[in-house]
RNA sequence: GGGGAGAUACCCAAGCGGCCAAAGGGGGCAGACUGUAAAUCUGUUGGCGAUGCCUUCGGAGGUUCGAAUCCUCCUCUCCCCA
């Protein structure tokens, strides 16, 4: 494949390529002298559930790897297990060796579903990092100024609300400049957010007397909530890892402007297809619903094949547009104990099925009228109620459970 | 080093001696409407088998019949000066 085919298929979906002259030499450079590219991003080692949003980056190195490039799966461990010192110390609290590893494990199981194994090389930046002396780090903080370090966006904006900024967080971004000088990394991945952070690499690596690294950013993801982007933090994200009916349905609850963007990040339904279906789709020659039914199936069969995104279909129009039960149930095991003369309290049951966290809220949820047995309507007012095998509780539109008794 | 401002529930933010489990907004959850869309509207959003009780307003003490509100010390943040 000549280096403007790899080109193209490159930029399918990317934000923004810095420079795309310097990557296709390099993918020339690279076909000529044989040597593939080294393709570098960076994770975080404390957020071990991927979701389709972090997905895209990953998609993306999936991409290169296809076309015999070198991808480097780097997690951030020096800096997680340094954790940071300021404010809010729970988001980053220190990580211990032990969580790291085993969070990189998790990584693993997980990136996998993406990435070719063969081709992925794993590295943590406490390889180099932890080995730096005082007067290594005193030397790279050297090659950087304050004011360039606060051009950036999220930094102007805290120095602007009185908000506080930590030294480390300063540091942070030579941090990740000076990975990119072990690696030796020829192209750097990462979200449109990360932007900074790539650019810093770019400058620090020709301090050290390396060829810049390009620079490919990846547009962020919303999540399903449509507005903010996909986080587990945030909880609008769909997680890779969520079994089919989930990722499925949460799909379909996404915004139909939305979903165009899906089509484009996360599925590999060529770019074409997409603009055709859109087009029907405004025209009025196709149901918004069929086309986002569409993008359910293709996300689902990614991550679990294609015969568990049909059930997932099939389950999904049972539920939801025929308000029957779904065909499989989580079971919650009702201990013989919990019961009285056959009976329990409703509220009780909630919290039992973990519908509810609380009474108080269990409660709530019955007053409300989001709860059901078997589909019939449950009232505070029934108290205790009995129960037996087979029986379905429902709390809300989507979280069903069957009851066995023990 | 000196001076000033501030810390309130998941987040933002009002309250500045009793009427405060704490306004308002956001978010979440539930209901209506739908295509489980989105948008919109309504309700709800500390705990307790509960017309009452218990725990919450950065932390620890204190004043008071009574403290989110007043005092003392501590921790953290921001601003101005040096």
């Amino acid at each position: 494949m000549t280096p403007e085919e790899q080109l193209k298929i490159l930029k399918r979906g990317v934000a923004e390529i810095i420079a795309e002259e310097e990557l296709l030499r390099k993918l020339r450079r690279s076909q000529e002298t044989g040597k593939p590219l080294k393709v570098k991003a960076g994770f975080d080692p404390t957020a071990p559930d991927l979701h389709v949003g972090s997905a895209v980056v990953i998609r993306k190195m999936r991409h290169f790897q296809d076309l015999g490039h070198e991808v480097i799966f780097l997690i951030g461990d020096f800096t997680g297990m340094i954790g940071d010192p300021s404010g809010k110390t729970e988001t980053r609290r220190q990580l211990s060796r032990e969580e790291v590893l085993l969070n990189a494990k998790t990584y693993e199981e997980q990136i996998y579903k993406i990435l070719n194994p063969e081709k992925t090389r794993i590295v943590f930046n406490s390889q180099w990092c932890s080995r730096m002396t005082f007067e290594d780090v005193i030397g790279l903080a050297s090659r950087y100024t304050v004011a360039r370090l606060l051009e950036r966006d999220d930094f102007a904006k805290r120095m602007a609300a009185n908000q506080p900024i930590s030294v480390l967080e300063l540091l942070y971004p030579l941090v990740q400049g000076y990975d990119s000088v072990a690696l030796e990394a020829d192209v750097e991945l990462g979200g449109t957010d990360q932007k900074f952070n790539l650019l810093v690499g770019r400058v620090i690596q020709r301090e050290y007397g390396l060829e810049p690294q390009v620079v490919l950013t990846m547009p962020l993801l919303e999540g399903i909530d449509g507005t903010q982007k996909m986080s587990k933090s945030l909880g609008n994200h769909i997680g890779i890892n969520e079994p089919p009916d989930e990722i499925y349905g949460k799909t379909m609850s996404v915004a139909d402007e939305l979903m165009w963007k899906y089509f484009a990040l996360a599925t590999e339904v060529p770019e074409t297809e997409i603009d055709t279906m859109r087009k029907r789709v405004e025209s009025g020659t196709m149901h918004p619903k069929e086309a986002k039914q569409r993008l359910a199936r293709e996300i689902v069969t990614l991550y679990h094949g294609e015969s568990k995104a049909l059930s997932a279909e099939e389950n999904f129009e049972k539920v939801f547009a025929r308000k029957e039960l779904p065909d499989e149930t989580p079971i919650l095991k009702v201990k013989q104990t919990d019961l009285t003369n056959g009976k329990i309290w409703v509220v009780k049951l909630l919290v039992l099925a973990g519908f509810a966290k609380s009474n108080a809220e269990a409660r709530r949820l019955i007053e409300q009228g989001g709860v059901r047995i078997n589909q019939q309507d449950v009232a505070l007012q029934n108290g205790d109620i009995a129960v037996k095998d087979g029986d379905v509780l429902q709390a809300g539109k989507r979280r069903f459970v069957q009851i066995a008794i023990e």
